[in-house]
RNA sequence: GGAGAGGUACCCAAGCGGCCAAAGGGGGCAGACUGUAAAUCUGCUGGCUUACGUCUUCGGAGGUUCGAAUCCUCCCCUCUCCA
């Protein structure tokens, strides 16, 4: 195991916040492997880069030595986490958690190391709790400390109804790190409360209470916004290398740093300052990143062949035509105009669309710009459609 | 239960009888510039139409009017205040 100090420095990393750092210091001093907790409600199916930057953390201290504990929050979800929400969260069918935890588990370990790995489901010990334990817990904290919190505070002052329910939940996250025995505990900034509520009750246990490292949350695509499905800035770990990759590519350099920062714990510094001395190029990098991230999720002989489209296609200018999607159509089946045509073969919304771009000089036939909404296409050929820089297919017309 | 405010295109938001397919901003798309960057500049951003034009759209259903997003009636939904 390293050095403590290069520990600390390494776990410092891209983070918001570790609180108290001097106890993370203390317990990294005493040489044994750390129980590090994270857990995740199953509530959404599709998770993306920004879920995993407090898993890409919890993969370094793995990699440090330490033991990941990764709780499955199969009952918590059910009550719905209230953190950093204006309105009560509908509450889960056993069936729809069931099956996100189900896809939780498989993309998670596409990050984590599998073999230092203790996976828990809330459920075996928070449904086992009694009335009198939930009372007892209860007590541990007080309703001016829970309305403290900004969101419940907001919520409360607008007169947006809380649920009592929701001032449970918490309390049942702290107790989960009670029953782990956790050391350290990772989650979003919008995580606090529930992290250092942890602290208070492992005391009240008898424990020594962990240390909270939060993380900051991923900006999204397009680097102002919180990466969010919604906004529709984010990159999904399902979707296919290329698409990965690519997204990669339109992200600003700044935000790149910061995306080699949280997710794979490299250090955004240093990484600046070479960009500067100008013995690193930040394309270069910014197709390292695509390519590593595009691995991860979609396996490495994928990342190299979407890097390896990416260059061809965007620097080199060169479409590989024998890579697009190919369309055969009859020649009756080919629109003679050519918007309707574009539109016909999904390279537009519309008719209407088809022809603004046309105007605009979006459209290329075999490298052509087309500027007619006329075209020639001939049975027996095989054409390249190209609109703007993104949407290309082959289009060859059968006799 | 009572009193008010409001529901407009992907989002925010103006319009309050004709000049409104509907200002402005955001977002998106395209072009220039580039590193498919970012930033910036320009254009476009309901459907159909080569075009003239035409059809559908302003919470829903009716109505008034030559003509309604704009006026009236009923209904649905959201928010605020009071109880």
């Amino acid at each position: 195991m390293i050095s403590v100090d290069e520990q600390l420095e390494q776990i410092r990393r891209g983070v918001a916040d570790i609180i108290p750092e001097a106890e993370l210091a203390e317990k990294l001093r005493r040489g044994r492997p750390l129980r590090v907790k994270f857990g995740v409600d199953p509530t959404a199916p599709d998770i993306h880069l920004g879920h995993t930057v407090p898993l890409s953390k919890l993969r370094q201290l793995q990699d440090l030595g330490h033991k990941a504990v990764l709780i499955i929050g199969d009952f918590t979800a059910r009550i719905g986490d209230p953190s950093g929400r204006s309105a009560t969260r509908p509450q889960l069918t056993e069936d729809a958690v069931r099956a996100a935890a189900q896809t939780y588990t498989e993309q998670v370990f596409k990050v984590l190391d599998p073999g230092s790995v203790e996976v828990h489901y809330n459920s075996s010990w928070l449904s086992q709790l009694d009335t009198q334990a939930i009372v007892r817990l209860g007590a541990q904290t007080t309703v001016a400390r829970m309305l403290e919190r900004d969101d419940f505070a907001k919520r409360y002052r607008e007169g947006t109804p809380i649920g009592v329910h929701e001032f449970l939940y918490p309390l049942l996250q702290a107790h989960d790190s009670v029953v782990v025995r956790s050391d350290i505990e990772l989650g979003g900034t919008d995580q606090t409360f529930n992290l250092l509520l942890a602290r208070q009750l492992q005391k009240a246990d008898g424990q020594e209470p962990q240390v909270a490292i939060v993380l900051p949350l991923l900006e999204g695509t397009d680097g102002s916004q919180k990466m969010s499905k919604s906004l529709g800035n984010h990159i999904g770990v399902t979707e296919p290398a290329a698409e990965i990759f690519g997204k990669v590519m339109s992200i600003s350099d700044d935000l790149m740093l910061r995306y080699w920062e949280l997710l794979c714990g490299r250090d955004a510094k240093s990484m600046r300052d070479a960009i500067a001395a100008g013995t690193a190029h930040p394309m270069e990098l910014k197709k390292d990143l695509g390519e590593a991230l595009a691995a991860r999720f979609q396996g490495t002989v994928a990342a190299a062949e979407a890097r390896a489209a990416f260059e061809q296609r965007f620097q080199k200018r060169e479409i590989d035509a024998e890579a697009l999607p190919e369309l055969r159509l009859a020649a009756v089946e080919v629109e003679p105009r050519l918007p309707a045509l574009l539109a016909s073969v999904k390279l537009a919304a519309s008719n209407s669309e088809a022809r603004r771009l046309i105007q605009q000089g979006a459209v290329r036939i075999d490298g052509e710009v087309a500027r007619d909404d006329t075209h020639a296409l001939r049975a027996g050929a095989t054409y390249l459609l190209q609109v703007g820089k993104r949407r290309a297919l082959r289009l060859t017309v059968i006799e």
